[in-house]
DNA sequence: TTGTAGGCGTTATCAG
DNA sequence: CTGATAACGCCTACAA
């Protein structure tokens, strides 16, 4: 291993003008710095971080922590947009998983105060509260998807689910549909309350009976082994002799559910149906034919932004505890359509 | 922060033998050692992991690189393999990404150096072949879901593509399906090669004409930013006069489009035509109904034993290039059925 | 502008 | 079985 002394001792200069080049303190001649940085070129001299580390007491790293049960794809968004954020910001990134196991929680934050890191972004991969099992460490947290648990204060950066519901809502009033119905989420996600509750909300203030608003449960039981009625509900609620001109699913996945339950009745879409999901998971949005209207979830910012607010916690700059709601914004594509045409 | 020395001088020992106790080193009493054991508990003493690799040139830290392009859920789990390989072998793992960027990826396998990390995991989201471009940096490197281009030499572990088409060939044949649709991947993927000439291979050498192969192109184009020809095609050949009874997609998106297409046509599954995927990706192939027969991709066991693969070559206990083959199996479910059901 | 001395927290070595 | 001392690679503080 090659080290700030071998360099040093090459370009005929102390080791500490070397640390000086390296980390780009003032004060050093033009002519030292080329010779130093010759010689750095010459022996392939990398800066051991470790040893930089000890003596500064920051590490320049930051730990992600994730807890995916099962299959969660949706969500590595979230971690590539905190790579993006650290890439750009000469950060390195440590990641671990706690597959929701206490012990093996506790043991991940002991790791990351063991490496020095600088700050934690504790991500859920579905929208919900959470309550970081950090023992007695103490390391700057940002909670990302996620929000804390009643009586704990984190900063936090989520998605705005009801925004997101609520536009999606207005979009379908306002192509004309009156008779709606709508597919539950696991009741265990946070997003599946917000998410209704915007639908309802904004259909009644459209004067939208409620006789009109057709609402079932698509699937529950534990996160990562739920029951799913989907498929079934969606035959049973495009089957009723009054049939909703539109169909509202929890999420994408479930609007695929539909969409096989829609042409399995031989109406087409959006002819015949209007359908929309939530997520803007494009391995099921774009696949979809006709294209699916949805709502995106911004995960990719919420990772990149849970960053910034993190870095901000790190320097000292902002001490507040700060709840971050972030924008979804509405896709539409063509699976929705106006009533009008319908008829 | 606490040190070794605090622990010490509570305990009454020298620090180096707290440091023996920590290590589970031998030649401790069993006073002594719980003497100590209480200080650190008493203090929360936590090792400091960078000073240790200051001195033993060991971090007990892997490294991850990956390059997804786009929007890639599937192969998460192959990193997640890796944690949780690490979690239960004492490392911690630092994640990087390149976005195919050979710039920002030497940047990366610097600051890995710098980090004195133990070894390399270099990822592919998607079956190929790949190119590290490391610099002048060398680290203990296993490819993963990946090969080494040509004149390379690495370890690398890769999904059985070849074997997984087989074997869901000869599952259709030995249901009697002896015409058959293929719409295929990506040509630039290094699976849809190999998927595509083991359906060739198996279905002749069951005796199925070259006229009964009914082969399209699903999708071409830059990888992320493809032109998608999928549901047309399979329109187009369930809608032949002589249409195959069972249709092979390249994966399970592409079925998931075959569904679509088939439903539009009035066609039912299984009973009209049998449909088939690849990757198991099971956002699609369980939310399809009937739910889909494809061919699992060992993602998490990639990650899980490409870790171990590293592990060795990091311990020095392995020293020769390995490429290894994990098995991709067949998962039969309800999209596919006999053919003389279908006559 | 540059160099020297010392120390960060840990482990290796070797003496007791 | 235990401890003193040195050393890892780097940076801080201060002196030249």
């Amino acid at each position: 291993m090659v080290s700030i002394k071998d360099v040093a001792r090459v370009a005929g200069v102390s080791d500490k003008t070397v640390s000086r080049v390296v980390n780009r303190e003032p004060n050093v001649t033009a002519d030292t710095m080329e010779k130093v940085r010759l010689a750095i070129d010459s022996l392939g001299y990398i800066p051991n971080l470790a040893a930089r580390s000890i003596r500064s007491s920051r590490s320049n790293i930051i730990g992600i922590i994730t807890d995916y049960i099962s299959t969660t794809p949706y969500s590595g968004d979230i971690v590539r947009g905190i790579q993006d954020w650290a890439g750009v910001n000469a950060r390195t990134v440590l990641l671990a998983n706690t597959d929701g196991d206490l012990e093996r929680e506790a043991n991940v934050w002991r790791t990351f105060k063991a490496h020095q890191i600088d700050g934690v972004l504790y991500v859920a991969m579905y929208h919900r509260t959470v309550a970081p099992a950090s023992g007695d460490v103490t390391i700057p947290t940002v909670l990302v998807n996620a929000h804390a648990e009643e009586g704990l204060s984190f900063s936090s950066i989520e998605p705005d689910d009801f925004g997101g519901s609520a536009a999606l809502t207005q979009h379908l009033i306002e192509l004309g549909h009156r008779r709606i119905g709508y597919i539950r989420l696991n009741p265990l996600l946070l997003g599946a309350n917000e998410r209704l509750d915007a639908f309802l909300v904004t259909a009644r203030s459209s004067g939208i009976a409620e006789s009109d608003m057709i609402i079932r449960l698509g699937m529950e039981g534990p996160i990562g082994r739920e029951i799913n009625y989907v498929y079934r509900e969606a035959q049973s609620i495009l089957s009723l002799s009054d049939r909703p001109t539109a169909l509202v699913c929890g999420n994408d996945e479930m609007a695929l559910q539909a969409y096989l339950a829609a042409l399995s009745l031989g109406l087409r879409i959006p002819e015949d149906v209007t359908i929309a999901g939530f997520d803007d998971f494009k391995t099921v949005s774009l696949a979809l034919k006709p294209e699916l209207t949805t709502v995106a979830l911004p995960y990719h910012d919420l990772g990149w932004q849970g960053a910034e607010m993190l870095n901000e916690l790190v320097q000292g700059s902002s001490k507040r505890i700060e709840r971050r709601i972030l924008n979804c914004g509405l896709v539409v594509r063509k699976s929705s359509a106006a009533r009008d045409r319908v008829v």
